[in-house]
DNA sequence: TTGAAAGCGCTAACAT
DNA sequence: ATGTTAGCGCTTTCAA
């Protein structure tokens, strides 16, 4: 392996003339420098990484720590920071396992968390002990940190506002949300929604909630592995979940509890994808019988046909904020706690007009 | 932050001994490690990733060097890459610009190229000078590399070989095929197609194959910008492709052509999908009235609505293949030049029985 | 069984 | 403008 050492001997001068000639800093004599990278070009050399991070204490490298990098949203998340971070000179890695424990033995400078629970557990654990620079995508959550973490949020508030103005705007009054969770979920889609709908559903709220409870995934073998993964972390949702698969229940439910709502906002666009398919086997067809509106604006909404619409949330956005926010952090500058991140109604032709 | 010499100050020990507890690497008094293993356990000490990697030239990392993790195929082959290094205590990095250069000053022990090609690009490139150990997935593409790099294979001629099989079995005679590429391209599909049909097409071949040339493109803004991407390639298919908009361009060729086939072989689960989407646009059903299967095994299979039968390549085996052989490469083992990897037919409902 | 010391390849403060 | 030197945190001889 070539080193600057070897490089030095050969052009004649020493090693830190060597190094200030390659980082362009301090004093050197132009001839020399111009012989010196000529010299170093020959040799083949390359400064070593490792090297140099071991001597700047700076890796060049971040961490997104998602386990479920099949959710097309998070994909979409860390391909926006991948972009962000090359433009900076970083490099994404991600590690595949929900260890904690392992992070501390990863060449990073710093973390970025997928969502506000998976943050707080990790400040409670590894994280109390363990100071690198944190910063957490955010959905609004009310969940509190044990240490100040810079948030990068999506209003999922203004998200729901969005579908449900969109309906509205298409003649649609009675509106049924579907998710994932049961209904007593904390999840801000669904404050947001019943809010929204209060004046309009009363306490009949419950009526036009689909929610997924445990119960229902019974007869589907394959949603249970998933919920049986769950229950092993305590409770917590931080695996991998099969929307698509309970969208599809969530579409025989709707039908077998024969809700008289014209439109259903669902929980995002995967579990939108899984009902359309459902509702489609039960001979119900989108948007003639029922019109349905997704959140995330993902690159798979074209798999559907006619095409969903859906509230973007630009994932890549919300990842490049990330690591922007990370990498000023780290160069010491002034960062704001939250910062937002934007969303747009995705129009396409899963919505049909009311008269 | 803590090192190792605090814990030896603590201890009463020198850095050597603390060292050797740690690693269980020579002698240390019994006593005197556990004493040093709560020690180092009370100041919360854990080793440095980045020493350690200077020190013992493992950074215990490898690069997947591919450009389009948006493709799920190479989500899959990603995850089954994180899976068998996670096992292996190695840890996956991803790499999102096509800038062979970086490769230099990343942290890595070895390198996955994700096919053929690139890694003859990357050989006559920055690898002709740097020889860190490297692993091409493989699709029997009959290309040369200038030196000798292990593949892991997916035996593209069996794939088609199984896909023609399927549709024969169901009583189709006339096969199409359909692929992002012009006729006179060398893609093994192409190829292993041409020779199975051969006897029954003869010269007629042609008129069985769609094939997508930059002029079908102009009408397609989508499309064209990927395309403006690969030119500046100078004509390599590095980048990624829309394979679904390509798709769906095929669909309508298929029907403008008014090709008689009543089946059609498609390039991959994406390009199958979107066929399937504009063919439902033009009135045409599948399987009704044309019989569609496609390559990959997708997880995107699902989305379509019957679901997709495919040749199932299970990327995330190949992927993990790869790590394997790297690492007994890394580790001094003997690999093999060329290993396989298995495929399989995927039934789904796309292909209608003939009588 | 232990510890001193050299060194992995690089940077940066300091003296020249 | 240049070179010497002392590390960054760790491993690994080698002498004690």
């Amino acid at each position: 392996m070539v080193t600057r050492k070897e490089v030095a001997r050969k052009a004649g001068v020493s090693v830190s003339v060597v190094s200030r000639a390659m980082n362009n800093s301090g004093y050197v004599e132009a001839e020399k420098k111009k012989r010196i990278l000529e010299v170093a070009d020959k040799l083949g050399y390359y400064p070593h990484p490792v090297a140099e991070a071991l001597q700047k204490r700076r890796t060049k490298q971040l961490l997104f720590f998602c386990k479920d990098l099949r959710n097309s949203f998070y994909i979409d998340m860390y391909q926006g920071m991948v972009e962000a971070a090359g433009k900076r000179d970083y490099m994404m890695v991600f590690n595949g396992s929900m260890d904690f424990e392992n992070i501390r033995n990863t060449m990073i400078d710093g973390i970025i968390m997928p969502n506000e629970v998976i943050t707080r557990h990790y400040l409670d654990t590894v994280g109390k002990n363990y100071r690198l620079p944190v910063v957490s995508a955010s959905y609004g959550s009310p969940v509190r940190f044990s240490r100040s973490v810079p948030r990068v949020e999506i209003d999922m508030e203004k998200v729901m506002e969005l579908a449900v103005k969109e309906l509205r705007a298409n003649g649609h009054r009675r509106l049924a949300l579907a998710m994932p969770y049961p209904f007593r979920c904390t999840d801000v889609r669904r404050l947001a929604f019943c809010s929204l709908m209060e004046e309009v559903y009363g306490d009949r709220m419950k009526d036009y909630y689909i929610g997924i409870h445990r119960e229902d995934l019974a007869g589907d073998s394959r949603i249970l592995a998933f919920l049986e993964e769950e229950e092993r972390e305590n409770g917590m949702r931080l695996l991998e979940e099969d929307f698509f698969g309970k969208g599809e229940l969530a579409a025989q439910l709707f039908v077998e509890r024969k809700i008289d709502a014209t439109a259903v906002v669902a929980f995002n666009d995967e579990f939108a994808l899984g009902m359309c398919k459902r509702f489609h086997a039960l001979g119900i067809r989108v948007p003639r019988d029922i019109s349905l509106i997704g959140i995330d604006g993902s690159s798979a909404r074209k798999y559907q046909d006619p095409c969903l619409t859906s509230v973007g949330l630009f994932p890549e956005k919300q990842g490049a904020k990330c690591v922007n926010v990370l990498l000023d952090m780290l160069e010491g500058k002034k960062v704001k706690y939250i910062s937002g991140s934007p969303v747009k109604l995705v129009k396409g032709e899963s919505v049909k007009k009311l008269d």
